[in-house]
RNA sequence: GGGCGCGUAGCUCAGAGGGAGAGCGUCUGCCUUACAAGCAGAAGGUCGUAGGUUCAAGUCCUACCGCACCCA
């Protein structure tokens, strides 16, 4: 069976895809142990980012590896309709074309946008694909499906009539350019360049004036009060009094509240309760006046009187410009200071009280916090437990109404007549407290995350009681960044305690955020960004796929450089080349069983190191340590199945081992494609349905076992020595140039098996060893041990002075190690504390190293006797 | 202000108590019949700084310096 000289992804990968599916491999079947994930849903705003090939390649390494152990595995795909950042998106697109979302009704409008989901589902659906992800298709879920609506209605209409959610003014955050409030973790803050403004409110009754200090001048137009720290003594006998708030002459009463932090600005604050969160409090605690002075627009209303019709910037430099005139300012300091944004357009929110829907977080987090802090839940890495809980121990109310038209609108019909709330999974048409038929239902639309939180099961069914519940749910691990422990994993443990009384998921495993190779978030405008797609189409998916995994460390950030692409896509091309040699050397294959007696070195050796591999990879996988288990298999592909073990055997193709040789070359390359296909799918099944030995499909077949009969120790530290006469001879070639094409020279002194003798010659490019009881003249020591040296002859080629200096480093160095554990053996302490295995041992090197020291010193005696 | 993480080879990163590792890059030599996307070799490191714990510290502790991130 031939194959092409080289690896090219674009040949193979589709085809097998194709063919999965067809074979339905992806379909869980029903029985045997289950392993189940639920995928997180991208968002359907457009294309996926590298953050999503990382996850998407993390979970099918997860799923193909427990598949290939017989779990009957059910990783259920889908997306999320992203309420603002979709209808942001649409609304962009509109843009484009002059129009805006008021140029349209609200059917019209979703028309658009289901549309554009229509599309974009698609075009996800076809990268999940192209990255290899082995998802069951057959049950793919969209948020906003009618069954995932169901279950959202269900659980609003449950919660509310638990009393959890409710109705009520509060303070929010404002993002006038989305038109809708979002919840507090939807708004990122940042230290920005701003100023601190000093301005003087004057004493009613009185000629002073008191100092206060803001960095938003603009708000003085909502002022309620001044508030001063109780205890400040530069305040003194000031509470009770009243000040004038410039411009507006309103009066404001001056209140203590220790919230007040004396040491900023001047100690004076000025209360905003309508546009501060914690002004607002104050407002509460001290039953002040409040003032909203913005419209929908952020513009200021009737109530900034003269300044109305401005935006907050316009009044800001308008208001300075006054009080300035009008002496009131102080001064401007420039201060940096923190600035909340929308997570998804970036406009500066305004913190406004509003009438909004609110989940009561309190009482529903508790469950959640018990099953993390009992670890019925546990996160991988367990540093992000910490992070979890600090967050949920501090839970805030939950906004969750926005004033959009993209998403599940909440299923609340207010009568019109007596204003009840009719909270209900079905429309109403009479109000259950007046019986009026006059109800409209309320036009906002729940948070997309209120709709992801129910994900784990409302994609499975609930609130039908399904199969797939009872046998998929919990899932076993849930893989996500952690830029959404928030947002959405928090969310999940909630609902699913609070309606399946059970966890959603075993484990969390969080990997790292991709950034570019800077360590910068990847972004559009930064130009920065990798697409997975296109590196799909370069370098391949199997590739792209190592490349993540071998960079999934546990760390916070995933640097990803394309330079680490080619690397990988080489070794993909190693892998290719590797089954190439084999393929082309089994026309006369025939499996046998092969013997123990059979096996000579350097099968024994393979076949342990295989087992050890298989062990670590294994382990790895485990424990989701995705960059051991790939790199385990790079170096064990590489440096000892290529570099050695099929070097090793070319020779013993040609002679009576070949049969063996092919057998071990065989199960160890079968093997290692079977390790390799959770990271590599296309390229190992390419290649291994090639082998005499292929079942039916890698995706179905058996994960490799660790076998420890197979575990030779002595062997590996035989062949570790032969390794290292090897490398002994290839080095002094490289130091005196002996080209490639001439065979030098070899002498012995010691015992060779007839096997080891033939990998040394042919290995090691040297032609007839001879046994000798002593170094011969004009030879170059390779390697010395208590028990074996060997010597390269180099004929006129020696230069004794030179390699009198090539030994003397080579002592050097040495000694320079050794002294290290001669070091330990002479400290008393050592002896007396360290355990007795690690003296041992350490006394066994010191040994080694000094007999070694010793004959090369002797060879280097010799030599320089030789030039006297 | 509170918290988390990170400073290891020129670059990107592994290693988390007992001889400093990988890939890329650099240098030298090879078109050796699987692979030049390759093979063989080499150079390159006070493991951020200062203390401490320990027989033993990149590895554990403390402080500091620098870089990121989360929360207020």
């Amino acid at each position: 069976m031939e194959i092409g000289t080289r690896y090219e992804p674009q040949s193979i990968e589709m085809k097998w895809y194709k063919h999965w599916l067809e074979k339905k491999y992806f379909t869980p079947k029903g029985a045997g142990p289950k392993y189940s994930i639920v995928i997180p849903p991208p968002n359907i705003t457009g294309r996926i980012h590298m953050g999503h090939a990382l996850n998407l390649t993390v979970q099918d390494i997860l799923s193909r590896y427990k598949r290939m152990q017989g779990f009957d595995v059910l990783w259920l795909p889908g997306e999320d309709h992203a309420g603002i950042a979709t209808q942001t998106a649409v609304e962009k697109f509109l843009a484009t074309q002059g129009k805006s979302r008021r140029d349209y009704s609200r059917e019209e409008f979703l028309d658009i946008v289901w549309n554009w989901a229509d599309k974009y589902r698609k075009e996800i659906r076809k990268q999940i694909i192209a990255i290899g992800a082995s998802v069951d298709w057959s049950r793919e879920r969209f948020t906003l499906d009618d069954g995932l609506s169901k279950a959202v209605r269900k659980v609003f209409v449950d919660l509310y009539k638990k009393g959890l959610i409710y109705k009520g003014k509060y303070i929010v955050n404002w993002c006038h350019r989305c038109g809708t409030v979002l919840s507090d973790e939807e708004v990122e803050y940042e230290e920005e360049e701003g100023a601190l403004y000093h301005i003087k409110y004057s004493i009613k009754g009185e000629d002073g004036y008191i100092v206060i200090a803001t960095t938003r001048p603009e708000t003085m137009l909502g002022d309620t009060a001044v508030a001063i720290h109780p205890s400040d003594e530069r305040y003194k006998g000031y509470a009770g009094k009243v000040a004038i708030l410039p411009i507006v002459g309103r009066e404001l009463p001056i209140i203590a509240d220790s919230y007040v932090d004396p040491s900023f600005g001047t100690g004076a604050l000025k209360v905003t309760p309508a546009h501060d969160p914690n002004d607002y409090l104050i407002g509460q605690r001290h039953n002040l006046q409040f003032v909203d002075i913005f419209d929908d627009h952020i513009v200021i209303n009737e109530n900034g009187g003269q300044f109305k019709g401005m935006t907050a910037q316009q009044a800001r430099k308008a208001i300075v410009e006054q009080l300035e005139a009008e002496g009131y300012l102080v001064k401007i300091e420039p201060l940096k200071h923190s600035v909340g944004r929308c997570y998804r357009c970036g406009t500066v929110v305004e913190p406004r009280l509003m009438d909004q829907w609110f989940v009561s977080m309190k009482p529903l987090a508790k469950r959640a916090i018990e099953a993390v802090e009992n670890d019925e839940v546990t996160f991988v890495p367990e540093r992000w437990k910490k992070v979890y809980l600090n967050w949920m121990n501090e839970i805030r109310d939950w906004c969750i109404s926005r004033q959009l038209w993209w998403g599940h609108r909440i299923p609340v019909w207010q009568c019109q007549d007596c204003g009840h709330y009719n909270v209900a999974e079905e429309e109403p048409h009479v109000c259950e407290h007046c019986g009026s038929t006059n109800l409209k239902q309320d036009e906002d639309v729940l948070d997309t995350w209120f709709s992801s939180a129910l994900w784990p099961f409302s994609t499975m069914g609930w609130p039908e009681r399904t199969a797939d519940l009872e046998r998929y749910y919990p899932t076993d691990v849930l893989v996500t960044g952690f830029d959404i422990i928030f947002f959405w994993v928090a969310r999940m443990i909630v609902m699913g305690y609070e309606f399946m009384g059970e966890r959603p998921f075993k484990e969390v495993y969080i990997h790292q955020l991709v950034r570019d190779k800077h360590g910068r978030k990847m972004s559009k405008s930064l130009g920065n960004g990798i697409d997975p797609l296109e590196v799909v189409d370069e370098y391949g998916a199997d590739p792209m796929r190592f490349t993540l995994a071998m960079l999934a460390a546990q760390g916070r950030d995933l640097k990803l450089d394309v330079r680490f692409l080619d690397t990988y896509k080489k070794f993909a091309n190693k892998i290719w080349n590797a089954t190439r040699f084999v393929l082309m050397n089994l026309d006369d294959f025939e499996k046998v069983e092969v013997k123990p007696s059979d096996l000579k070195l350097a099968d024994r050796w393979i076949l342990s190191r295989l087992q050890k591999a298989t062990k670590k990879v294994t382990e790895a996988l485990d424990g989701y340590d995705f960059n051991v288990a790939a790199g385990e298999m790079y170096s064990f592909f590489w440096d000892e199945l290529c570099d050695w073990y099929i070097e090793a055997v070319k020779n013993r193709l040609k002679t009576s081992d070949r049969k063996i040789v092919q057998n071990v070359l065989v199960d160890v390359l079968d093997a290692s494609l079977r390790l390799l296909h959770p990271f590599m799918p296309f390229l190992t099944e390419e290649l291994w349905t090639k082998l005499p030995t292929a079942g039916e499909s890698l995706v179905i077949a058996q994960w490799p076992k660790y076998i420890e009969e197979l575990v030779d120790e002595s062997s590996e530290a035989e062949f570790s020595r032969l390794v290292d006469m090897i490398r002994g001879i290839r080095n002094i070639r490289a130091e005196v140039n002996v080209p490639q094409s001439t065979r030098v020279k070899a002498f012995v002194k010691g015992k060779l098996t007839q096997e080891e003798q033939e990998y040394i010659e042919f290995l090691g490019n040297v032609e007839n060893i001879e046994f000798v009881e002593s170094r011969p003249e004009k030879c170059a020591t390779a390697y010395v041990s208590p028990t074996i040296e060997v010597y390269v002859s180099l004929g006129t080629l020696i230069d004794i002075s030179s390699e009198i200096t090539r030994l003397r480093k080579k002592i050097e160095k040495m000694r320079s190690d050794m002294d290290k554990f001669a070091k330990k053996l002479y400290d008393k302490d050592f002896l007396e504390n360290a355990p007795e295995d690690v003296v041992e041992e350490t006394k066994e090197k010191q040994r080694t190293f000094s007999e070694q020291i010793a004959r090369i010193e002797q060879i280097v005696t010799d030599l320089e006797e030789t030039t006297n």
